[in-house]
DNA sequence: GACAACATGTCAACCGGTTGACATGTTTAA
DNA sequence: TTAAACATGTCAACCGGTTGACATGTTGTC
């Protein structure tokens, strides 16, 4: 009953909690959980004595009774990224605000870490998970009954993808060019092995080429691969690269041919994140909606979790065009 | 006894793995835990059920045992900006390493979420806290009992910070800026009342500048800042920046202005982080060595988590001059 | 042949909360 | 006056593992 404090030397339990107010652990557990009838009296009792205390509610104990607990995996590549960077921050804001906590996994594009952590966020028993790596099949094969959002991913068959509207940022990106005069255009993008919306970007740059008797050319992006594009096109004069960072190593190796941007090449990225744009102003790009997109991820995973139902599968959010000096 | 699977509705737990394999819940956790005498023959028989049922151990309810969680707290400003984007990402890497998981904290640099999450991480159990966030005090203030290492932040009295060698760079900065002829040298930096060792690089700033019988003169980064050094600083002729998106900024005011760099003006920044080293490959910096940061502050946090002394507070790893075109 | 080491089982307490069932007493409203 | 609503307590089961104590039986070895 006494306050028999005096740096408390091991955690402070609820019970202790109990014994400081003179209540019963029901009741404390009650005032903790807003539940059946407790008197202000009471409740300002309790409030003191936590507050007296420092006592932490265990949420290990409560979750494992409440089978629930609050945290959303997050499988990226990496947060070394501009665009990831940025993605990342507002899927973790946004799930804060919702009472969400957030476990990051960098998964380095590999399929082994992804699959390890697949298995470790099981294990964490997380509530969902958001993912934005890595090949279709290991989601679907290990097949968790788990909540589960893609971006820019295809994880299985009935997994919602939030992507920006690659197709039309593609055609956007390479109607641009074309506009602007260009006539040997060429288009570098990641491995197109990887299951992601984002070859759409691809399709559409291809089928715009097309449509103006321009005949498309794909480069994978690797090592030496810009120089390669150089060297194998010597009349080359616009570039559409699949990302900013992409974009920018071939500015800076058009700067060491001294090739003139726009003059003699014009050049267009895509993601147009926060940091790209700050960096690298000059650069032509295709917005990606960032923020949106972590909105509508986190959403559509909370859906999942409080077992709402949702048939629409593919999600594509609008891109915007920023025009700027290198076309 | 029997293969009772054909899909499994509810979570498997260890009971059903003992079932499954015919033998006693304390056998499965003795094969889990490796601990007593298991026969291969056992261990195999219990291993394939598992597999068979797909089972993920409830670490949740370990955790709670066992008293710890592997789980480490990160709070940093944002995952949006190269250099955190970058040392988060070694943090969780080196962790995740040494079975670590992240829980992730955009603090925003605000007070208010700072000291939200820090009660968040305590009420979920983790190991330990690496910040590099806000004020001193709020840690300190709350106290918790839990093992805390700070990067380039001052928590409390007790606790480690890592750090660059912020004097040494920000003297390599100036005395570059000195070097290269420059006279009229002025030093922008962040909030000089949080304490954070950075603040280092400005006092080294102001030493060397008053050595070489020049008057050091420093802004604090904000709301037209960039401008009003322009207007206010006509002959300014070199820019030591506290990071190197001012430094950038700076370079789009001077290239707005007509300021030719490095001719007029010569720029220095701080950080070298990877993104901006590519996409600004042209800024001359200071590189802080991030991996080694992250190395070191994930070691000393498990120092404290495995009850080790450790009576050094201060860490200060070297610093890196990159010269490029703005000097 | 005996004793140590190996192999496994049963049982129950424990980690720190949550919850339902049930009891008791006090207010409040009709 | 009396029933409903309010306020709190006790008790025990439960969440899903871990662990120690103790029992029993099998091998291996000197």
């Amino acid at each position: 009953m006494k306050n028999t404090n005096e740096n408390v030397n091991q955690k402070v339990k609820l019970d202790d909690v109990a014994n400081e107010a003179g209540v019963s652990k029901t009741t404390v557990s009650r005032v903790l959980n807003n539940r059946g009838y407790i008197s202000e009296k009471t409740r300002k009792k309790v409030h003191e004595a936590m507050e007296l205390l420092n006592y932490h509610p265990n949420e290990i104990a409560r979750s494992l009774f409440i089978n629930k607990t609050f945290i959303i995996g997050l499988i990226f590549p990496t947060t070394n990224n501009p665009f990831y960077g940025q993605l990342i921050f507002h899927l973790e804001n946004i799930s804060e605000a919702l009472g969400y906590k957030v476990l990051l996994c960098n998964s380095e594009g590999r399929e082994d870490k992804e699959k390890s952590y697949l298995e470790m966020l099981q294990r964490h028993q997380v509530d969902g998970i958001i993912a934005g790596s890595h090949n279709r099949g290991i989601l679907e094969y290990d097949n968790p009954q788990l909540p589960l959002v893609g971006i820019d991913r295809y994880l299985s068959e009935n997994t919602p993808v939030v992507s920006s509207d690659n197709y039309d940022g593609g055609k956007k990106a390479t109607q641009l060019l074309i506009d602007k005069g260009c006539k040997k255009i060429i288009h570098i993008n990641g491995s197109p092995s990887l299951e992601t919306p984002a070859n759409l970007r691809r399709e559409a740059y291809e089928d715009v080429m097309k449509e103006n008797q321009c005949y498309p050319q794909s480069y994978v992006i690797g090592e030496n691969v810009i120089e390669t594009i150089f060297n194998e096109n010597p009349n080359i004069d616009g570039i559409f690269a699949s990302d900013d960072l992409i974009a920018s190593s071939v500015m800076k190796e058009a700067k060491r041919r001294n090739i003139n941007i726009p003059a003699d090449l014009k050049v267009i990225g895509y993601d147009g994140s926060e940091i790209t744009r700050m960096l690298l102003p000059e650069l032509s790009t295709i917005q990606q909606p960032v923020k949106e997109i972590a909105d509508l991820a986190v959403q559509l995973l909370l859906k999942q979790i409080n077992g709402e139902t949702e048939s629409k599968i593919e999600w594509k959010l609008p891109v915007k065009l920023i025009e700027s000096e290198t076309t």
